[in-house]
DNA sequence: AGACAACAACTAACACTGTTAGGGAGCGAC
DNA sequence: GTCGCTCCCTAACAGTGTTAGTTGTTGTCT
């Protein structure tokens, strides 16, 4: 650093308490240890021992903060990054139980990540990894921009769907596996003359094979990915069509 | 004279002024007039001529009430629900299609209706409509629910993050195409040599294309069942494995 | 007719929330 | 010194979801 002339002497002129990389840190601490609904400003600003106030020195809104805590979890979730192996089909599908697995274990963070698209550096190594691989598979470069987003927009939206009825059982102090097949319940109860393949299919819809239903999902994408033109460069990626079912 | 109270003279005001159907009913003309943000239990009330606590009545939670907006938008979209056709493909096409324009028409919709799982009359006409079409396209139970449950993710999911930066552009007075191209003048800004493939895929990734996203995303996943086992049933819709590509 | 329970609204209040206005220390530069 | 900048402070506002306790109305049973 040390800029010169036209940045606004910034040269460590008086410590300041909070940096806008405490502010991050102090944030994602909360988020962890007390979660998203009680995460305000000021029990951010306690965090660095400091007033609420003081932050919208460093942030503008709460959403930006939230913005900034959104590209913080990439972050951490980048080192769980899975190693690069041969095939494109089976990284990706690696990457996207990685997510999911990660989403489901850093408390509320797929509530904070749903529906932003962060511009840090979290994203970017994110990012970058997923395109090179999907370059390196040979997919064109439109394509693998839709499918790094199509892949985050899926496994999010999974996670957040997966996770509202866990928490809103916890909350109510009812053991999941029961919250779920309640639900089932409720739908079983329909009138079967009007609603007859709903009602038959109660089970099936509400069932606990949460991991299946990820993985049913995910592969019927990847099965779509697989017919897709593709240029033969390095590393073709080894699988044709539709390998398993 | 000697008004009873504040009572507006001749209603009946003490039938029963707010059923559960007229409090659904309010949160949705609030939600569609002010948006979700300005929907709280004072102006749903306000709505119904009557103060927040009296809501406490008919629903335990805001969230309760919320459950129940979700159904009711359900409701509302039903009868916008695609004529049957004949291919399971097209249909299932267009019903997508169709769940995300209303998503988009139908103001803050998508943030009520992500994550939640209503368990009304609205949810079932959906389900109802969309597991017959994928029953008599010859599915299984098993597949047609996770397929059901697949796309409403994947649409919901999609349309929240489509709407995120809008709005947000929307607020801060910018216009949105200028807005999005600006996410993507930072992405391009990014060091291009750690960040080669993004910073090189800048454009496709931000792009305003957001049709052909969407399209680029719903087809892979309606590929991938292209090749899923069915049973042969009456009315195969027309196709076997994979028609189109 | 009178009593009683039920229903369904009310007022008042609590503990929070995000956010703004304005004040004032500590510091570098003139 | 006196600017002026940075950065945190106190005070306050308008609004939130929600609970407690109360009051009035209605239908039913005696």
């Amino acid at each position: 650093m040390t800029g010169k002339g036209r940045a606004p002497a910034d040269g460590a002129r008086r410590r300041p308490a909070v940096t806008l990389d405490a502010l991050v840190r102090a944030g994602l601490v909360v988020l962890e240890r007390d979660g998203l609904d009680a995460l305000s400003m000021r029990s951010v600003a306690a965090e660095l021992g400091v007033r609420a106030p003081s932050l919208y020195w460093h942030v503008r809104d709460k959403e930006e903060l939230l913005d900034l805590l959104a590209d913080g979890l990439l972050g951490i979730g980048v080192p769980a990054l899975p190693p690069v192996r041969g095939d494109w089909r089976v990284e990706l599908r690696d990457l996207a139980w990685a997510f999911r697995s990660f989403l489901n274990r850093r408390r509320d963070s797929v509530r904070v990540l749903m529906g932003r698209f962060p511009s840090g550096p979290g994203m970017a190594a994110v990012m970058e990894h997923q395109l090179a691989m999907l370059d390196r598979a040979g997919f064109g470069r439109q394509d693998a921009a839709y499918i790094t987003y199509g892949l985050s927009t899926l496994v999010t939206g999974f996670v957040y769907g997966e996770q509202r009825p866990i928490s809103a059982a916890v909350v109510a102090g009812v053991p999941v596996r029961e919250a779920v097949t309640a639900i089932g319940d409720t739908i079983a109860a329909f009138p079967a003359d009007t609603y007859p393949h709903l009602v038959a299919t109660a089970r099936e819809l509400t069932g606990p094979h949460i991991d299946e239903r990820f993985e049913f999902i995910l592969e019927r994408f990847l099965d779509g990915l697989a017919v897709l033109p593709r240029n033969p460069k390095r590393d073709g990626g080894g699988t044709t069509a539709a390998e398993d079912v």
